[in-house]
DNA sequence: ATTTTTGCAAATCATTTGCATATAT
DNA sequence: ATATATGCAAATGATTTGCAAAAAT
């Protein structure tokens, strides 16, 4: 197991212990396509029985959205999502069907947001996208 | 009291039944500047005794978000608020300090998604815009 | 009169926390 | 050795639900 764990590698290089738990979550998100939620991770990790409590993974979940390797979403139906993300800034396409995301371009909304600031007089510190659509791949497959 | 009240008129609209405890939670939010979460109101409700139930309160705001007079919004700190809207797509500006919000005009958003759609092969569908700073009131006031 | 709403209390769901034990450094 | 991280179970907090009583139509 050489590839490379880009959320292992988030942690070492922030000085956190490289645990077993720690890996085992990195392992569950590395191998799911798009969003996915806590409860995701906690059944699948239930399923194979790996052992990792509940609050091991809402940590490691936490750890990993503060290291910014990991985006917390709301998605519009209220759950909170997390998708995996390179640490600069940028914005997600979510699909609304399958949940794969990619990411979205943010080219042209610095210019909307300097807009609104200067409409409302406003600082605007920060802002979240987040687009929803259909994905190529489920646009070729009959709607569920 | 004859001040339009527009949320009870889109309860009516709607042929939803006009009943006292509505009346008292859509007065409780247009008394309210800026977002609010649910238990803002409930605590409100609780403190001046109306005597309206914790459950009537998540109905009403779960009946004006579906008639869209009110927009629920996830805030960066995963707390869930809302804010009275008109009915039509726009975005919202919540101030971060005091939580007054503006209405954000989204001109120049739809040529950014038509580009993102462009490039990721996505149908999009929808999308959530919000923008997080300080209003003027607060700028001018030394920071909390 | 009938249907919709309500309030309450209990249930559910997601997430967090305390603490003794186990593990990485 | 020592500090950090874990698992468990219990605590918390937010929201939802069942249901008999109350209010709107």
């Amino acid at each position: 197991m050489t590839e490379p764990q880009p959320l292992v590698a988030a942690l070492d290089l922030a000085g956190y212990r490289l645990t077993e738990p720690r890996r085992a979550v990195a392992d569950l998100i590395s191998r799911r396509e798009g969003h996915f939620t806590a409860a995701d991770l906690i059944d699948e990790a239930r399923d194979r029985r790996l052992g990792i409590g509940r609050a091991t993974i809402f940590r490691a979940l936490e750890l990993f959205t503060d290291l910014r390797v990991l985006e917390r979403l709301d998605l519009p139906t209220g759950e909170h999502a997390y998708v995996p993300c390179e640490p600069a800034h940028h914005h997600h396409v979510v699909c609304s069907r399958c949940g794969r995301t990619n990411e979205a371009d943010d080219h042209g909304l610095k210019d909307m947001v300097d807009e609104v600031a200067r409409h409302t007089g406003y600082v605007i510190e920060s802002h979240r996208l987040e687009l929803y659509g259909v994905c190529p791949a489920c646009q070729r497959t009959p709607a569920t």
